[in-house]
DNA sequence: AACAAACTTTACGTTTACGTAAACTTCATG
DNA sequence: CATGAAGTTTACGTAAACGTAAAGTTTGTT
């Protein structure tokens, strides 16, 4: 319920998470149960702290976006990825391209979108104005 | 399996369809029982004209932007809706405002996305650079 | 001490968006 | 005419992302 304060690390519990994005503990718990989160424990009971808050905004934004949460935990195994090898980041540096024109092509979708219904505001617009005028 | 012509009205099978838009048999007949297509019958058979196709064209659209079938329903809906009242119209334009500070939402968080991909990529390009020199 | 509030695990239920199989009809063609 | 390709309906199965109890523990407060 209030925050836990430790050596000026933030820490939250999974209620104090679930108010702040407004979200179920389940939902929370759900992610860690697919491998998005992993907070430390105090006995029983899940402590979150900074980082493991930023990933659940990451989960949300992914979510916003239309990402599986098995997508969303690729992205986080992007970042944390092994950079070792050549091959590995080969690999790698495909995957990012795949997923950036997977956006742009989102990016195409949504301003299609946004000008229909922009024309459809203003057609109902008018017709508003002249029923009313 | 060939176009049908008839008096330059463009129709096609369901097959057709789906090898268009790479999609099964089943979906098509899934959004048509999800009340998102109506094509008319020649006997059993469904006979898709350029309207119905056009429909699907959204429909696959709005799965990019994660929208459900049920979203995008409402979004054919609010295209053909009953624009004659000025009650119907001004809750409509509500929704409009609505589903658009959604999609420009979603514009923000692509773009985030696309920025810390970018970044990504450059990282990932340094080292490799560093790694095969 | 007792009580509520917040936490826990376990587990079955639900919605969405199809996949998959079965069993059938229609139609062009060798 | 049979046979294969494409269409049909019906119906059960499935993965994802939780919802919703149930039953128990821990913790702060009265």
């Amino acid at each position: 319920m209030t925050m836990i304060k430790k050596a000026s690390q933030a820490l939250y519990s999974i209620g104090d998470l679930s108010k702040e994005f407004d979200i179920t503990t389940r939902s929370i718990r759900f992610y860690e149960d697919q491998g998005l989160l992993a907070p430390t424990r105090k006995g029983q009971t899940r402590i979150y702290n900074q980082r493991d808050r930023v990933r659940l905004k990451l989960i949300l934004r992914g979510k916003r976006l239309g990402f599986s949460l098995a997508e969303t935990g690729r992205l986080f195994e992007l970042y944390d990825a092994d950079k070792s090898s050549a091959k590995q980041l080969s690999s790698m540096m495909a995957l990012i391209a795949q997923k950036k024109n997977e956006l742009k092509q989102q990016l195409d979708d949504i301003n299609a979108v946004l000008i229909e219904l922009d024309d459809l505001e203003s057609n109902c617009q008018n017709i508003l104005t002249k029923l009313t005028h």
